[in-house]
Parts: structure tokens; sequence; C-alpha cells
DNA sequence: CTGCAACTTGCACTCACTGCAAGAATAGCC
DNA sequence: GGCTATTCTTGCAGTGAGTGCAAGTTGCAG
């Protein structure tokens, strides 16, 4: 028995499966219609559910079509980063952290997949993409808080949150150009040689 | 006779007044009550308006609190940046574009002052503000593709806007810091010092 | 003064999203 | 198995954002 995804518990296994059958058909339908074009109530008949039930799973229909959820970093990654490490060097530890994040950002890699196609024809999805990078900065510029007392930086939290954000868009957008090959992570490489490229003139 | 400002023409400047009037009341009142407990109907009567008509104006309560306006950049930052100028190298020339739209963003600095102020107390407004930059990276794009026949870059476009829109957003923050000193366009330098720094470690 | 174009407004409508309270499913305990 | 506390779903009623349309109103040009 494999001890990553299944849940004993039959509660939160049907949870999960709600919110996977509300985005896929929240993908699907928006592929098919259009954003404007498709209502919360659709998506929610789709999977099966009421309208009411699919705002207990998100805040909002672009949410839903995104796969968003709630980022939970590896405790280690975390503790690592705040410790002043691992490298000690911020650019080179802030690459960590991202991926730490982009690891745990989708669990289903075809919805993410997806939710990135769907961008292309929606820019409004893009939005609310780069919405909840803000989310997930807000938790960073806590570690980095913390991470000061162990090795202070001259560079002020909010550059080095914009310049996190920037790195995970970069990186599912190289994934994207990529033709979706392996996951984001492993292009986060290439955005950070992207970035110093410019900067460097 | 100053040839900036009022253009005689007397409809161009009702408009212009109905607009300023239609902010200055949502700043007011969402300043006072926050953002969910003011309605565009109150802000629209506040400034002697139909709801109908603020529509006519803006594309939501957000963007009349924000202020948020087309933005034109200057004909001749344009086509300085298209032809490969005004330095030849890619980092510097953005800066200057930026300048550019930071110079056009917003008409009047003290409602962007209430802007900013406002966005520290509503996090929904940060989320505009940077879609808003969307629009402006947009544009960016185009001009990009144009530059890049006249002076090609290893450097792909995504990555470029993105810089861009992290340089717009941080020359607000360092000006927010100064406690408002002159406009974003001088906090800019800082800006890219500040990214400078990060990128070098 | 007159006809034209731009702008405002009211109206009716759709739909996202919320709070609440009642009902169904499940977990855990004996 | 049966009982109870907890959690989750759902219907209902409501608020308010945002849109299309058609009818007025206002400023503009000749």
């Amino acid at each position: 028995m494999p001890t990553s995804a299944p849940p004993s518990n039959a509660r939160e296994r049907q949870k999960r499966e709600r919110r996977l059958a509300l985005i896929e058909a929240a993908q699907r339908l928006v592929g098919e219609r259009g954003l404007d074009d498709v209502t919360v109530e659709e998506i929610s008949a789709a999977a099966g559910l009421s309208t009411r039930t699919f705002f207990n799973y998100f805040d909002s229909k672009d949410d839903a079509v995104l796969g968003i959820q709630e980022i939970d970093l590896d405790a280690e990654v975390r503790a690592q980063f705040v410790s002043g490490g691992p490298s000690g060097r911020l650019m080179t530890d802030l690459e960590a952290l991202v991926a730490g994040f982009l690891r745990n950002a989708a669990p289903n890699i075809e919805q993410g997949e997806r939710a990135m196609r769907l961008m292309v024809s929606e820019p409004r999805l893009v939005q609310r993409h780069i919405a909840w990078h803000q989310r997930v900065i807000g938790e960073l510029e806590q570690l980095l808080a913390e991470r000061r007392t162990a090795r202070p930086s001259p560079v002020d939290d909010d550059t080095i949150g914009m310049v996190a954000g920037l790195l995970m868009r970069s990186s599912a957008l190289a994934w994207a150009r990529s033709g979706y090959e392996g996951d984001a992570v492993a292009h986060l490489p290439e955005a950070v040689a992207q970035l110093r490229l410019l900067l460097d003139d």
C-alpha cells in the first residue's frame, strides 16, 4: 500500500474527489464555452453537487478553473530557509524555497497543465493566478522576517517577494513553452538564468 | 496659457471632472467604511451621477478607488525604445520605458497617494493594481516585438514584461516607504538597485 | 435654429457570492 | 449494532456588481 496519496479516512477521500470533480468540470466546460459563458450552477451540476457546496470548496469560479488550493510548504524546506540555509546565499536559497512551493502547488499535474492552457485563452485567469502568488508571497514574507534574525540582508522584503512571484510564473511559462515537459520545478533554473541575463544586459 | 491640462473643450472638461469626482468619492467612502461596505450606488450618488454612468467611466468599483485609466505612453519615448534606444542596453532602456509609463500613470498625485494608502488596508486593491500592470505589460510586449527587429535580445518577452511590472510596483512601494516624497518615478533607480542587489546575492 | 453625435440615465436582467438553518452522512465510542 | 457529536451538504432568501438596451439630454457644427 502506498504511503502518499490516499488517506484511509473516507471523509477526506470524498472531499478530495469532490474537489477534483469540480475542477475537472470547471476546466472542461470553460474550455468548451469560455469563462463567461459557464455559470457556477452548471459547473456544480456537472460535478453532481449543489451550487452552494461549490462555494464551500472555492472562493470563486476562477479559483476552481485554476484548481487553486492552500499551499503547504514542507516543514523541512521551511526550517532550512528560516535558519539561513541551505546555502547561505539569499538568491540561491530563495530558489530552493520557490522550488518547495512549486512542488506543492498542484497535486495533479494534468489539471495544472490544463489550467495553464486555459490562461492563454482567458486572460482573467492569469490575473487570478498572479493574485494567488500574492498569498504565497505573504507566507514567504513571514519566513523572511524569521530568516533575517539568522542572516540579515540589505534587500527589502517586497523585492524578494516579488522576485519569488516572478520566478514562479516564469517557471510555469517556461514549462508551457517546453510543451509541458516534466513539471514546472524543472524549469526554475531556466527562469533564474533568464532573469540574470536581463539584469546583466 | 498652459499647454498641458485644460482642454478648452467643455465636454472634455466635464468628463475629466466627473471622473475625478467619482475617484474622490470612492476613495473617501472606502477610506471611511471599507471596500465591502460601500456600494457603487453610494459612490455614484456622492459624485452626483447615476450608477449606470459610473460604469461608463470604470469597469469595476476597485478601478474607481485606484483611479485606474488608460495609459498613453509618450510617442517619443515609445519611438526611441522601439528603435533600440535610448542607450542600446536593454535593462537601461527598459528603465527609461517604465519611467515613461509611470509618469503617465496618475494624472493626480494626491489621488495616487491615497490609492497607495488604501492598498495597505484593502489587499484586494493590491491585486487589482497588479492586474493593471498586466495591461501595461501587454502594451509593452508589442513594443518589444518591434524592438527585436532593430536590436535582438536573448531574453524572452515574458521575463522582460514581468521585470517591468516588478519595477513599477517596487517604485511605488519605495515611494510609499519614503513617506510619498516626490513621485513614484523618482524611486525607480532605487527599485533597480534593490533588484540587482538581490541577484548579486 | 437645426440636425448630429456623444453622453447620461432608468429599467430589467443575469449571476456571483453570502449567511443561515435544517437535514444527511460519517466518525467514534460504548 | 446502536447512539451521539461532528462535519458536510443543501435550499432559500437576499445583496449587489455589472451589462444591454432604448429613451432622453446636452453640447457642437453649420
